[in-house]
RNA sequence: GGUGCCGUAGCCAAGUGGUAAGGCAGAGGUCUGCAAAACCUUUAUUCGACGGUUCGAAUCCGUCCGGCACCUCCA
């Protein structure tokens, strides 16, 4: 089955055909860099990362740009807010918002450019639209001319027409058109500002990313990303501007993802109650679990975040957390650092109904992902992957202890089962999940705790030995109570993990 | 007013013509000294409502009801 991609241009599901295969350009919109992230900035970063990671794993190699906004009137007036300067707090926001992609596991961006590196292409990009005839200078700014395009409003289906109407668009007189909008914005004194040909100011909002777009990616690309809140305007002017200037087509597949509601209502700045910050979630929660949820329905709906929702979720993935735990026990092999295919290929089973049972998972995983990047349904496989290996390892007894006179039949097992954990491994790696343990301590962190729990295990068996339960019994509660978990298995083997 | 999206079990959610995935929560069971983990069984005759098309509809069409987003900064 070939990718399928949901694209907005042509509101429908389209054959993937990048540009030049089997390079792929991919243009995502970051943030404007004036407060602290939250969890309605990370969305776009993980489900564009997992879908560069399946174009990856399909063979594609992908070059991935996120733009900085540095510069803005927000960053303006929030720095003088905090007395500080506009260059400062936009560093201090930007390395927050890197922590935040690093600890969800967000890898794949290429490039992260920022505004204010790019102004001398900026300018270049205004002066040719100003020559062409597609915008104008007005009292020290310079507007893109709505009318002059033939094709404006392709992007979000919108007339221009009715943008006059709408009264809801920023007045100017200084606009010839209420749909105009500024690739230039002349400073007042004391703003940040940059010299150019129509006196010192700044750049509009949108032409930064035709821009820097432009710059890493060429004039055409296969994808552009973002929130779809930013269908319009922004979307639509960066199409606008490029096309204008470029008169080549600009992105081939424009791709959104849904927004985040925190009981119903849009997480979004101008409703402080919404806001959910990542620097508060990433203390509560495994990363993993966060880019769980994200990656659990699909990326065009919205989700409506709460904190009993991720709890539900990492519920659910504790499942996968326990796998990788049994794995390490049967096979003393760390999952972590399993080695596992990273493009897709052919998987034999060597006629084997286990092995056949885990291809058919995996290509169920892979056929989801084929449509449109259907997370929700590929992480819903897993867990049958899961349930699969699991039930495997019990029907083999693979935690027994080993008996010698039936050691052939069950390595031959152990051996196809791994093969399944390794195929688990190459699936999750597509979402991103699972990358490495738990961030939290799980086992001890020191050697003196360690020694600790190793004697506290040895008098609990010599109990159990003894049948004083009640006092095994008692040791084990006030360990829960402690949020260590002890696992008493076949075998008379105690195993402990914190929660 | 214009443009788009959504309504599937107690909750979350996949499914766009062939007879309802998966997760959480709940119930019963296997294993266990008891737990935990794991596994098994079970929980929607039905997909907002009503019509229509079809051999067949959650899926297509129409009408209505309810919710949301964008048109203003937002990922």
């Amino acid at each position: 089955m070939p990718l399928r991609v949901y694209n907005t241009l042509t509101q429908s599901k389209e054959d993937f055909a990048p540009i030049d295969a089997p390079k792929v350009g991919m243009y995502v919109c970051g943030p404007t860099v004036y407060s602290a992230s939250h969890i309605g900035h990370m969305v776009g970063p993980v489900i564009f990362d997992t879908v560069k990671r399946y174009l990856t794993y399909l063979g594609y190699k992908v070059t991935w740009v996120v733009n900085i906004t540095d510069v803005d009137d927000k960053l303006i007036v929030q720095a003088n807010k905090d007395g500080t300067s506009v260059k400062d707090l936009a560093e201090s926001v930007t390395a927050d918002y890197i922590r935040c992609l690093e600890a969800l596991n967000v890898t794949g961006i290429d490039h992260m450019p920022r505004a204010t590196d790019n102004i001398g292409q900026i300018v270049t990009m205004t002066e040719g639209l100003v020559k062409k005839g597609y915008a104008y200078a007005s009292g020290g700014d310079v507007y893109f001319d709505v009318s002059r395009d033939d094709d404006y409003g392709k992007l979000s289906h919108r007339d221009p027409e009715e943008l006059k109407s709408g009264a809801r668009i920023e007045p100017s007189a200084l606009k010839k058109h209420p749909g105009d909008f500024a690739l230039w914005k002349g400073s007042k004194p004391g703003e940040p500002a940059w010299e150019s040909p129509y006196g010192p100011g700044r750049p509009g909002w949108h032409i930064e990313c035709s821009a820097m777009s432009q710059r890493y990616l060429g004039p055409s690309f296969d994808i552009h990303g973002g929130g779809l809140d930013l269908v319009f305007p922004h979307h639509e002017n960066e199409l606008a501007q490029s096309e204008s200037h470029n008169a080549k087509p600009f992105v081939k597949y424009w791709m959104h993802n849904g927004l985040l509601t925190k009981n119903g209502r849009k997480i979004s700045k101008s409703d402080p109650d919404t806001i959910v910050l990542m620097k508060d979630l990433l203390e509560k929660f495994d990363p993993d679990v966060i880019r769980g949820l994200l990656l659990s329905s699909h990326y065009r709906s919205p989700i409506d975040f709460g904190n009993s929702r991720l709890e539900e979720i990492g519920r659910g993935l504790k499942a996968f957390r326990n796998l990788f735990e049994r794995f390490a026990r049967v096979s003393g092999l760390s999952f972590y650092t399993l080695a596992a295919p990273t493009k897709v290929g052919d998987f034999g089973t060597d006629g084997s109904d286990f092995l056949e049972q885990v291809a058919e998972h995996r290509r169920v995983f892979l056929d989801a992902m084929d449509d449109d990047f259907n997370t929700g349904a590929a992480l819903a496989e897993l867990y049958e992957l899961v349930r699969t290996l699991n039930r495997f390892a019990d029907q083999h007894g693979l935690e027994g202890a080993a008996r010698p006179d039936q050691a052939e039949p069950q390595a031959l097992a152990r051996d196809q089962w791994i093969l399944g954990m390794v195929v688990l491994r190459e699936l999750t790696l597509i979402l991103g999940l699972f990358e490495a343990p738990p961030a939290a301590a799980t086992s001890a962190n020191d050697a003196l705790a360690s020694e600790l729990m190793d004697l506290i295990l040895h008098l609990r068996a010599e109990l159990r030995k003894a049948k004083n339960f009640a006092l095994a019994d008692q040791i084990r509660d006030r360990l829960t109570a402690l949020r260590i978990v002890l696992e008493d298995r076949p075998g008379g083997q105690t195993t402990w993990k914190r929660d």
